[in-house]
DNA sequence: GTCTATAGTCGGATAGAC
DNA sequence: GTCTATCCGACTATAGAC
């Protein structure tokens, strides 16, 4: 594995990743010029172009990546039979998922309006495969009885809005441990669907 | 009232104002010059600055005038002395409010990290007089036993946050007329909060 | 793989004529 | 109040040396 001098592109590529994805979350994407992700990385700004073929491409990989790592979780969270103890999972598992990666998830939220219409049409379509798990275990409670709700899409959303909206205001420094608040959340779900 | 050829003051401010909101919130405040702004209103850049001292003043102006607009109406509402008609009211005006200005909405929530330091604080605080208002009737309610919830002010952010939540999906276009959306949302709530 | 240097464009804000 | 002209800095992206 041999190689030559001044070659770090192991180390680089993921400081850079980190560093836009800090950046682009602190100050926005269009805020945030290539030359100041080069200073925190501690390259010039040339080096950058060694590892994304644009400043474009950068926002992307971070979404797509953050959506692929979404879903590859929630796919390794048991998936119970009965649609309440499901919707418990789920609501415990978005709200500990987002609270790990604030940066991530306000990147995903925020910087929407500035992908290329290619690149936003398939950010959207990933976020689409993961709301509609939400809305698959909505459905089933609903026609098996236990959920008091109306259309399941229209409560996916509501769900999400609500339950993502953690992030807004949770500091692992405030009054509240996550654990806490995932319960509170938990109870306002479950009588959100009537339960 | 004679005024100068060329002068159109009374006319220029509000489509200046205009042509920010429209672009802030395509575009995002960071992505957008006031070159820009200048060309949809149909003057020249410098004529812009008869009107702003700079592009920040620009984007707090907007937001200090949604929310004042938002404490308004708000205020302007009947508020029932029975808990549960109160929240309903808050819930169907809070949507009706959003729903009708999407773009001013959309800034207020997405361009808080492009304001100074001293126009974040002042937003803030507007922002949380409105949430007090609903913290109130959720605090009166526990108390007197209507509402099944815990901590108001997290019950506080979760409804606003879920409420808010519609501005992303909902379109006039759509197949909900908005109404409906009212209504649906209303349930939800006072599922909620256990009613 | 990283550097320096640079092309070419655009940014916010101001000065002064009308 | 609006215009033109301009200052001066910053931007993305590329070229070519090492």
């Amino acid at each position: 594995m041999a190689r030559t001098a001044g070659s770090h592109s192991a180390l680089t590529a993921p400081r850079i990743r980190a560093a836009a994805q800090s950046l682009f979350a602190r100050h926005g994407f269009a805020a945030v010029s290539m030359r100041q992700i080069a200073a925190e990385v501690g390259v010039q700004v040339g080096a950058l172009y060694n590892y994304t073929p644009d400043k474009q491409s950068l926002l992307f990989d971070l979404m797509v990546d953050h959506l692929d790592d979404l879903m590859r979780a929630l796919d390794a969270e048991p998936l119970p039979e009965d649609p309440m103890q499901a919707l418990e999972g789920f609501a415990r598992f978005h709200i500990r998922h987002h609270a790990a990666r604030p940066e991530a998830v306000f990147i995903a939220y925020m910087e929407l309006r500035n992908l290329s219409p290619e690149n936003f049409a398939q950010v959207e379509a990933l976020r689409h495969r993961y709301e509609d798990r939400l809305t698959a275990i909505l459905t089933r409670g609903q026609a098996e009885g236990q959920f008091r709700i109306g259309d399941p899409r229209i409560t996916t959303m509501a769900i999400i809005a609500m339950l993502t909206g953690v992030n807004t205001w949770f500091r692992e420094t405030g009054r509240l441990r996550l654990d806490e608040v995932e319960t509170m959340y938990w109870d306002m779900t479950r009588q959100l669907v009537g339960g």
